[in-house]
DNA sequence: GTTCCGCATGAATCGATAG
DNA sequence: ACTATCGATTCATGCGGAA
């Protein structure tokens, strides 16, 4: 059924996307083997068309043990960050994200710093008691104090304006700027990137990804390209526990770092290979019996436009 | 010793700054009384000089019975913005702050919403396990769903209103707009038009008032002026209990609000009088033996520079 | 090859309606 | 009364077609 043999030997998962339940699936992970993990679960109720949602009242015992893999797989320097939004149930801000971060405390867990994800975009809409939700966490966990943490390397132009231009950087921009190096224009670039490099704080503002129209939640790839830089060095092991289209796995490829993607819905799984790989591939699942995706049936419908 | 009689009634207090415990004072306040309850109290351990600093550890229990005056004193249609961030301890962000909205929900409260104050220069400074904290959490807490809210008062120029102090697009984008309605169908005039303003989100990007310095913890008048507006209509009242140098009770009054102010420190008290009577006045305070503020001797020194 | 403009599209939330 | 579903609302962004 599966094509690997050492399941206790990372090396089989290294540099894929594993389809399957990540609590199950990172059994088969040593533990203190990764460098950084960087995810963002299925927010409760949310996605439901392609993950069934889960409540919000059952949010942190669905979560809790899933943590709790990821803490023994955790090197004692790594880090893990988790980008979460709390939604509103009720009228209310419902506390699954700040119960979950008690209850991690609990498992051992250090609460270590929370960024925040300011969005430049945010989902459009008008309520008569809130405004448009404009921001997401990014929470930091840590298993010691003394984690990896390499600053320098996501350190940016002094000024706002640099800060703005930074975040905006699109792969076409980058293309667009080693082209305008060729030309002498560059020159002044790799000047400003030379000059008055500051330290960034821990807000973070860029805009979503909206056109991507192959999958529905990306972040954009600025987000955990930030955070690999900023806790793995060249080499590192990157963990995402809930891959979706592949975004983590792509940014730690294109940033010489090894990755792991697990991912428990297969759409999404072709999907992050085809964006990583450039073709679809066919790749090691989890041992069970392979649960074909199923579309629930009053969503069929919609789907197909 | 106090020149005020109708100790239930608050007109004794109305547009007035407090000397005292706000615990105790707004036991002579009565319900049910307050539109919008503003306030930056005491971080933990913070402004030692001037509160006596109070233990994260001890934070929650500590707050919880004033929150209960506040709930008391708040209308039913009332809001009550905290603004409040929580320290590092230990190397982890302390847990007072998530503590205490759990149990201000126990205590009744709703926790409606929490928008973030994206500060845009904060303090200087590196640290090798983080970078530099550049939001703080204003939670919103309500006694029922139906608050008054007045966001039309609070609406920005088309493009983000953080990007707008920038100014830099948006005189084009005026013109162009303005051109545009000069030409076009009548419809798509008015639906232009009609985009001039919008809403605002729930993240606030401002940047941190430098000039006020008698003040420890001061906040740009800002943040309490759009929260006033957001809240309240002319001539509603507005309570801060931890009045610091009296930023809330000097928008209040600037936007037609009433006010009431309480503090436990009579230096500030004083510099509030002046910043909002532009002179030092006698005014009521807490009908007990008149405590003399006393500098803890250890920091006598420190004060002095 | 640029620049400009139109258009679809989101980690959403509320309130009304229906069962 | 309580839950489930649906329509209405709204705006920054990036893509694609057009000038």
């Amino acid at each position: 059924m599966s094509n690997y043999q050492l399941k206790t030997d990372k090396k089989d998962y290294l540099d894929k996307i594993i389809h399957g339940d990540c609590e199950k699936v990172l059994l088969d992970i040593p533990e203190n083997s990764i460098d950084l993990i960087f995810t963002s679960p299925p927010y409760a109720d949310q996605r439901v068309k392609t993950y069934g949602g889960i409540s919000p009242d059952h949010y942190v015992e669905w979560f809790l043990p899933k943590a709790a893999q990821f803490k023994r797989v955790l090197k004692p320097s790594g880090t893990f960050i988790l980008n979460i939004k709390e939604r509103v149930v009720n009228g209310e801000r419902h506390t699954y994200v700040i119960d979950l971060i008690l209850k991690m405390r609990e498992q051992g867990w250090l609460w270590t710093e929370e960024f925040i994800w300011h969005k430049k975009n945010s989902y459009p809409g008008k309520w008569p008691n809130r405004f448009r939700d404009n921001w997401e966490r990014l929470i930091q966990f840590n298993k010691e104090k003394n984690f990896s943490m390499y600053q320098e390397s996501v350190m940016v132009p002094v000024g706002d304006w640099a800060k703005d231009r930074l975040a905006k950087l699109s792969e076409t921009d980058k293309i667009r700027d080693e082209s305008r190096a060729g030309s002498g224009f560059g020159k002044n670039v790799s000047n400003w990137i030379g000059r008055d490099m500051v330290y960034p704080t821990n807000v973070l503002h860029l805009a979503t990804e909206t056109g991507n129209k192959r999958h529905s939640a990306a972040f954009p790839s600025y987000l955990p390209e930030w955070f690999i830089k900023l806790f793995t060095k060249s080499g590192d092991l990157v963990l995402d526990p809930f891959m979706g289209s592949g975004t983590t796995a792509f940014s730690a490829l294109q940033l010489g770092r090894h990755f792991i993607g697990i991912e428990i819905n297969a759409e999404y799984v072709q999907i992050a290979n085809q964006r990583i790989y450039g073709k679809q591939i066919k790749l090691p699942s989890l041992g069970e019996k392979k649960k074909k995706y199923k579309v629930p049936a009053n969503k069929k419908s919609e789907r197909k436009k």
